[in-house]
DNA sequence: ATTGTATATCACCATGCGGTGACACTGGGT
DNA sequence: ACCCAGTGTCACCGCATGGTGATATACAAT
């Protein structure tokens, strides 16, 4: 074996991340993690102390969160409310159709607190609200009430696409599918926002 | 022990009742199940073949599907479409939230098929469509879709809650907040519908 | 009362898990 | 040359799991 701790490191980090794309968070576990990473179990408790301490070193180190693409190269200026909302709900969720990883993350964090589903949740948290925040969208706005339910929806949708079991044939993965709900999604904005703007 | 096999039958379903309720899904399993029910696990493989046989039994005899309250008598005859996907949506979350087992049954499904959560999953749906479909809302309309996207949204908050980790401060088991998202939904709702009214 | 069958109990197995102690190697500092 | 801290290997423990075979018990029919 190659005498590198920081290589050794890295490998277990990495097998770690394997397992839990390939095989899902359950059966996550010691055992497993050495054995992906072709390991001695022995050296996760050294370098990590438990297995909390490398689920909270992979969430420190790890750059699990999904991209978002950057939104402002085609938004113009003046975007109205309603698209840049319904562009950072849809561009999310693309992100998130895109990553095994984090959709994985996602299911974890509905099942089980750990230092993992924690910190991962804080980070697409804080992801949101810069989103939102970085093109003028006030976080009480019932705007991203709304937002955030939508985004919670497409979420739980793809969650249930991934074991080819869908939500009332609403399969996200599928081209038109999708181009259907985004549709829908779009237009619903643009009239949930005219009609406060003439009722506010 | 008492010699009679429906009984013990009956407490071995009830013991894995329980045993998701209060322990979550995850480290459901034989052994849990028997020592939660004060029964040799023997017996389980006696009435059951195996767990899977388990489950589908207990989604086969339990009624865990989270019973709507009947919709019919306070919405007056001509009541418009939005304010029915409105209620049937929030009707559904009122449910599930006063549903622990049901709650547990819906993240499972999202990590793991098996008997029981795919035949939940169908009873679910069989539920939402005819709830729908009784109040003469074609399947694939659009409301339809966006009824499922918000539906699902508040299943993900909702689950979220149940650890105490809201998402984006969205706790839906707190009344004041339920308010305000309900509000939200159906003034969206509304818009939608009376956009679409113009626009088709 | 005897027998037979359905029911329940117990003891056991192999396997996998989280976790630990003892040992072997490697390489750099003195 | 020696030592020693850092690194990797191995063997092992206690425990829980899924699963099974042999055995004891209750009860109903004869």
């Amino acid at each position: 074996m190659q005498r590198d701790s920081e290589k050794t490191r890295q490998r277990i980090l990495t097998g770690l991340e394997k397992l839990i794309t390939r095989e899902g968070f359950i059966g996550v576990g010691v055992n497993a993690v050495a054995r992906e990473a072709g390991v001695d179990k022995v050296l996760i408790y050294r370098y990590f102390g438990s297995m909390e301490g490398l689920l909270k070193a992979f969430a420190d180190e790890k750059k699990f969160c999904p991209r978002l693409k950057d939104l402002f190269d085609d938004m113009p200026e003046g975007t109205p409310l309603h698209e840049i909302a319904t562009r950072i709900v849809i561009e999310h969720a693309r992100a998130l159709q895109n990553s095994p990883l984090a959709q994985e993350l996602v299911c974890w964090e509905l099942t089980e607190l750990n230092p993992l589903t924690v910190l991962f949740g804080k980070e697409m948290e804080k992801g949101e609200l810069k989103a939102l925040a970085d093109r003028g969208i006030i976080p009480d706005d019932d705007v991203v009430t709304l937002s955030v339910i939508v985004l919670c929806g497409l979420q739980y949708l793809i969650l249930r696409g991934r074991n080819n079991n869908p939500m009332m044939d609403i399969d996200y993965s599928k081209p038109e599918i999708r181009k259907k709900v985004e549709k829908v999604i779009a237009s619903m904005m643009k009239a949930f926002f005219e009609a406060g703007e003439g009722s506010l």
